[in-house]
DNA sequence: CGTGCAATTGAAAGTACTCAAGCCACGTGG
DNA sequence: CCACGTGGCTTGAGTACTTTCAATTGCACG
């Protein structure tokens, strides 16, 4: 099987579910506290001190990289029960922005990793979540690397869909300009493939912010099948 | 700090270090043979079950994904001592491909796994490992995503001196194609992007799989500056 | 009903790709 | 010993796609 067809998986329960880790981490939860941001508040940037691991409670965060000339990189997007600002180091990689209004779990660093060392169960857990998360990494190589701004748009909104497991009124929690970051495309290819999906009557765009899919087999043809989509 | 910096910080021995998990994993030696693999050989096939995970002992091997229309997506290429074949399911995520005559230690998945969530010593490095890899293949996400080819030619080539830890006669193990499809690239790309750097002066290659960098900072300025270098 | 930001569209420019041919080192066989 | 064939690498010309720059539209809000 190739890594493309691997991009559709998202929406099997084996690849998906184990990911997820618990909404709350056995024995941490005294230790952690819950903060609030609104959308577009930074929760922390690049190279700060990272004296927390952090977990969506309520709403959207995005991780990313900022280059010398103000072009980003946005590494992901995490939704509720996602861990996100782990590193090996302990130093943040990625800035990390609300882009809805959110509730994030804040657990300290040293006491997650040592409860994850010390508990088989949690160990296996969370070796999980990275290994699905690297294996999802890689499959964004092949995106970034090897596929055509239409087919990066394409498997995007494939992956939102199943995200959200419906076809219908599916919300965009980001901006154009976090999926052109996300997708390695300006903000206007983005746009243009959008309206072209939308002329072609692929996808069903009630605002700027929602869309629907009427037929995702014709989405899945165009996200893994020839680059020439025109 | 920027992701583009973090490219060139293989060369900190406290990024790298970490990441290199001892030559043999304590108590799983026993039940661990070693296979022995001619360059260009096929180790394991996407899609494959994937009864063990790999280590490095001799060589250099690449993992690879192939897309419908034959064009490949170099994942990694790993060094002595570095594990591969690991994934969250129990089938192989990607092709893994001999690409210099290698000796390679093969652990059973399972034991491995089990080993490593019940030894705090063994889950922590392993962690460590996952995470590292991790955070390098974002900041590849960042170079498919938004480098030029010059700049993803440079910065793959000060990739490979750290890791020498050396600036003369540095090997390239694998050949244009397979920098190509590690770099997102076109073989012919990469092979202009060579040539301009030879022209400059920027790199001396006494052979097409050998070369020197006389002045490391010109090339740093070429991976991390301006997107328009001609 | 302006203001301001996000999203969209258009036109021109540029980068990397495709296709095609030439080059080079190497191994084989006459 | 040299012609020949092979595979990997390099170069050239033309094309296609994405970006850049610029302008317009749409929408929420005061």
């Amino acid at each position: 099987m190739s890594a493309l067809q691997h991009l559709g998986e998202l929406r099997d329960p084996k690849t998906s579910a184990t990911s997820q880790p618990q909404l709350e981490i056995a024995g941490l939860a005294a230790s952690a506290n819950v903060r609030r941001y609104k959308s577009g508040e930074t929760i922390f940037v690049e190279g700060d001190a990272a004296p927390y691991c952090y977990q969506v409670v309520t709403g959207v965060v995005k991780e990313y990289n900022t280059l010398e000339d103000g072009r980003r990189q946005v590494a992901d997007f995490y939704g509720i029960g996602e861990l996100f600002g782990i590193s090996e180091l302990d130093e943040q990689l990625h800035t990390a922005e609300a882009i809805a209004d959110c509730a994030v779990r804040c657990y300290p660093r040293d006491s997650l990793l040592h409860a994850v060392s010390v508990s088989p169960e949690l160990s296996h857990q969370f070796l999980d979540t990275l290994m699905t998360r690297l294996h999802h990494a890689r499959e964004r190589m092949v995106m970034l690397g090897r596929m055509s701004a239409m087919q990066r748009v394409a498997a995007f909104l494939i992956r939102l869909s199943s995200q959200q497991c419906r076809t219908d009124n599916i919300q965009l929690a980001m901006s154009r300009q976090d999926i052109a970051d996300h997708l390695g495309l300006t903000i206007e290819t983005v746009c243009r493939a959008l309206t072209e999906l939308r002329k072609k009557d692929v996808i069903i765009m009630p605002s700027a912010r929602v869309f629907s899919i009427p037929d995702d087999e014709i989405l899945d043809e165009i996200a893994h099948g020839s680059s020439a989509a025109h």
